[in-house]
RNA sequence: GGCGCGGUAGCUCAGUUGGUUAGAGCGAUCGACUCAUAAUCGAUAGGUCGGGAGUUCAAGUCUCCCCCACGCCA
């Protein structure tokens, strides 16, 4: 037994993710967990809400609430959405809370006293009406270059032309729309990673085994440009974590907060502690501190590629620098984008599903299967209404539920509600053996591998391998001469229920726990031996014919829904 | 403009360190079966592996140039 911890990267507090987001990160993280937990292994699965930050401030103030009381909510419900995908965190934390401000502003000081902070005066525009400085993305005006109107502070969306936000004619506040902004003097906190990147760099070069997609980019930051450059990890805001050195003032930064990249990948840490002051688990160090059990961890995350440079480089160096036997971690997976129907998914035009939206049309399995099985491994992948209708009708439907419905209607019509007795196993079962044998190791590859659409491929082939097996075996022309010979067929059939239960598990959830409850096992145990999985409902045993696993999405459906979910969200 | 990831059968994608007739699933066509959610199983599919040049006994698989898509950065 290892033990393995796993980190989805924390979405974002404001509003509702769509299936992009899932697909990156939470969904495969959770397979990874799950499949792990089902092959007996330790694992502590982390995730949260990433809560700090103006776009957090903004959308609480458009709600009309605190933002404390705005983050509280929210957080409630993307738990429960992340709930209702089957995504089965240890825990989902925050990163308000107050393990993590603890921790961050210990890293913060620990950074400090390693000679890793410096303070950086800087000029930055405030806005007087507002009562704040603005982030370059919260600065309109027009643009110097091309006379766009609506040119934002750090880029000009028409010429494309990058912009600071001093560059602008007539600059005015896309929060309050003021135009009394001004340049003024501040101060701000740089964590000084370019000390880091010979460590980085060696650190990077060591992990052959990362995807092609994690490295490249993290080996570009390091070397792009003038190389990786330092960071500044405080703001001007209210809502985050106050600048602390340790647990001391520190002088001058009297008012200001934490970058909100700066306290987010800490709270992968401090959701640990939070799982342990919520009472679910009682060691959090032995899953974080080298020095105390965390050696032995193999540690897992997962992210789009949009969070790779934080993840490969500004986190492990906070890490690095602290110097303080924080786990640095083993093995990141990264996923590139999942597209919408010809176009990006968008928040802000409502166009694609969200996770909410998901849920309310159909079973998180379907999406959990779908999703994983095109997940945006090696390039962008594509949604489209109409193959998504296609394959979790087939995949799902067709080849698996139908399984499962025709082998238990079928002995329930010839042999009653219970595992029937009689005949011997020959050929076709010892290739049926032979050849899931072979699938199941294939299987297990692709998963501790992290290799998701292959992982899903192989599992399709092994449910396809008892529809062969009852096509080449037809019971149902058995039972006419030879009765006892149909009962071993069948017999067989209802132990691949059991087996495919507990397979597939890590991509399907909810399906499986039906599927194991219809053959009225709690053995869920991973097989070792198919030989021995194919013989676990012994003759006699009861079990209950279920409900169609998977019922058809329709054609209207599938049209209906490409309609609503194209434009504006409602 | 620089960089990155891709561009393989109608669609979605696999293709180790270059080496026999380039693979899978879906769709399509034909056939088998009738237990099952009009489900299943089998067979067939002849794609200049984005384009061009080069290295090599041999390139989808290496080198160079170009084109296209997406992304990051300036």
């Amino acid at each position: 037994m290892a033990r393995h911890l796993i980190t989805s990267a924390i979405p974002y507090i404001n509003g509702i993710k769509h299936l992009g987001n899932l697909v990156g990160s939470q969904l495969p993280a959770d397979l990874f967990a799950r499949y792990l937990r089902g092959r007996g292994h330790e694992v502590l699965f982390l995730c949260a809400t990433d809560e700090h930050g103006t776009p957090a401030e903004l959308a609480a103030a458009k709600a009309g609430k605190p933002v404390a009381d705005y983050c509280a909510e929210m957080h409630d419900v993307q738990a429960k959405i992340a709930d209702g995908f089957g995504l089965s965190f240890d825990h989902f934390g925050r990163s308000s809370s107050a393990q993590n401000r603890k921790l961050t502003q210990a890293f913060a000081g620990r950074l400090h006293d390693q000679g890793l902070i410096r303070e950086v005066t800087e000029e930055q525009v405030y806005s007087v009406t507002d009562g704040r400085f603005l982030p370059d993305r919260y600065i309109e005006g027009t643009c110097p270059n091309c006379g766009f109107e609506d040119a934002r502070g750090d880029q000009c969306d028409n010429c494309t032309k990058q912009l600071d936000p001093t560059d602008l004619i007539n600059p005015r506040s896309t929060i309050s729309g003021a135009t009394d902004l001004e340049v003024r003097t501040t101060k701000h906190l740089y964590l000084e990673q370019s000390k880091l990147k010979g460590q980085l760099a060696d650190w990077i070069d060591s992990k052959g085994d990362w995807p092609i997609l994690t490295t490249s980019i993290a080996k570009k930051w390091l070397t792009d440009g003038d190389g990786l450059q330092d960071r500044g990890i405080t703001r001007d805001l209210d809502w985050g974590i106050p600048v602390k050195d340790g647990d001391k003032d520190w002088p001058g930064m009297e008012g200001k907060v934490f970058y909100v990249w700066f306290d987010a990948p800490i709270e992968y840490i401090a959701c640990a502690q939070e799982w342990v002051d919520a009472g679910k688990g009682s060691d959090w160090e032995s899953w974080w501190r080298t020095d105390k059990g965390a050696a032995d961890v193999r540690y897992t995350q997962f992210m789009g590629k949009d969070n790779v440079p934080f993840h490969t480089l500004s986190f492990p160096a906070t890490i690095m620098g602290a110097d303080d036997n924080w786990k640095l971690v083993d093995y990141i997976k990264s996923f590139n984008y999942l597209n919408y129907d010809g176009g990006q998914f968008s928040t802000s035009r409502g166009r694609g599903v969200f996770m909410d939206q998901a849920l309310e049309i159909l079973p998180a399995d379907y999406w959990r299967w779908w999703l994983l099985s095109h997940a945006p491994e090696s390039s962008d992948a594509e949604f489209t209404w109409d193959t998504f209708t296609q394959d979790v009708n087939k995949d799902l439907s067709d080849v698996l539920g139908n399984f499962v419905s025709r082998i238990t209607k079928f002995c329930r019509s010839k042999f009653g509600d219970a595992v029937p007795t009689g005949g011997t196993e020959g050929p076709a079962e010892a290739a049926l053996i032979e050849e899931l044998t072979r699938r199941l190791k294939a299987y297990e590859g692709h998963m501790d591998a992290i290799e998701v659409r292959k992982a899903a491929a192989e599992l399709r082939a092994i449910w396809v391998a008892g529809n062969e097996y009852l096509q080449a075996t037809a019971p149902w022309t058995t039972f006419k001469t030879d009765p006892e010979q149909a009962a071993c067929q069948v017999r067989m059939g209802l132990n691949l229920i059991r087996l495919y239960a507990i397979l597939s598990a890590p991509f399907i959830p909810d399906a499986a726990k039906t599927m194991l409850a219809a053959v009225r096992s709690d053995d869920a145990d991973w097989p070792t031996d198919i030989a021995a999985a194919l013989h676990a409902l012994p003759a006699g045993h009861a079990f209950d014919v279920p409900e169609n696993l998977f019922r058809k999405i329709t054609e209207a459906e599938r049209d209906d829904w490409a309609e609503r979910f194209a434009g504006v969200r409602t």
